[in-house]
DNA sequence: CGAGATCTTATGACTAGGTACTAAGAGTAG
DNA sequence: CTACTCTTAGTACCTAGTCATAAGATCTCG
């Protein structure tokens, strides 16, 4: 790498930093031509911090995400409330992940995966699988919303093995989400 | 604390830095009641590597997931083929973020997100929203499966603003997944 | 052209949180 | 009593820095 402008390379050094937190200074001054003295000035210009805290903040975050990007994976809302085999209450917020760039409007699926998340949870059943979903979206849900999720069992078929579950969701108490869900069940109940 | 027998406090100093690896030897030492050698010690028996090595892959993981995670929120699925207002094929590989642990079994809602986000690309407008859904799970999808999608446009409305959308959802020319998506759109066509 | 300002590099003292190694004392079991 | 485990102590060394001071290099303006 060329040797550049003290600006230009402040600039470098900010946004090679910030995608590669785990370098040293000694290869940073590599890969500037510089002494590692001039990097050290250059990040206490920048008030960026020595590398082990750059890495304790991203092991921290991280732990911090723990609690929060387990349930994203695996089940999409907060389960508020839970009445096995009679209702269940979730809520979930619309974060920028969530919404189509261009007009902040949340993806269709996100909303769908609260609403059949929940009707997977309000089965008191170990193994419990969507079979048939019919599902109307009435309005659009937007960036920042909370969407509060209301299951309700509607019919336990024990002999075909079916449950039905009703699902509503609502911002503001408006109905955003409406759908019916035919879930499959292993056996007991 | 009490100071306890060496077998008891090692097991005691494994799972007290697992669930907080960013604690120093000499603050393990003071709440075990024995000297920092010690600890050491033990931390060597017990391979346990140094406070920096240990938050350094925790903040590695952080990062490994950055990447993980991202296309998780954005369009499931990728596109491989698209004919707008016409038809398209996306693929879908299952991975273990996708399944309940129990059984490896895909959420359904992955499923219908992949779906879903085919039928929203298909849709040759700016803004296109799923309106209502009419949806089937075939048959359960499993880790490592890979799910192929075929969209096709059945119907556009162009007085109502409605177009209509087929999806199938194969497994190795298996049908899993079969969906009716009435979409809406802005205008343009 | 030269003086001052800015930038860069070097050097030394010190820090946290260790590793690796040697040595010595305490307690216990055979 | 001896052998062994367990614990503690101390030393040298390491990395990746901070902080402060000093001196050389470049640039800029009058």
């Amino acid at each position: 790498m060329m040797r550049r402008t003290k600006k230009e390379r402040q600039q470098l050094l900010t946004s090679t930093i910030k995608d590669n937190p785990f370098i040293t200074d000694e290869d940073l001054a590599e890969k500037f031509q510089v002494s590692v003295q001039t990097i050290r000035l250059d990040r206490l210009e920048l008030s960026i911090p020595e590398l082990r805290e750059r890495i304790k903040t991203v092991a921290e975050k991280r732990f911090e995400d723990e609690v929060r990007s387990l349930p994203l994976e695996e089940v999409i809302g907060e389960i508020i409330d839970i009445d096995l085999d009679q209702s269940a209450i979730s809520i979930f917020d619309v974060k920028e992940e969530h919404v189509f760039k261009r007009n902040n409007i949340a993806r269709g699926h996100h909303v769908f995966a609260q609403a059949n998340s929940l009707a997977v949870a309000v089965i008191n059943d170990e193994l419990a699988l969507t079979a048939k979903a019919n599902i109307q979206f009435k309005r659009s849900v937007k960036l920042e919303e909370r969407v509060i999720a209301k299951a309700r069992v509607t019919n336990i078929d024990e002999r075909v093995g079916r449950t039905f579950v009703e699902v509503n969701s609502f911002v503001n108490n408006e109905l955003v989400f409406t759908g019916e869900f035919e879930m499959y069940r292993s056996k007991n109940s």
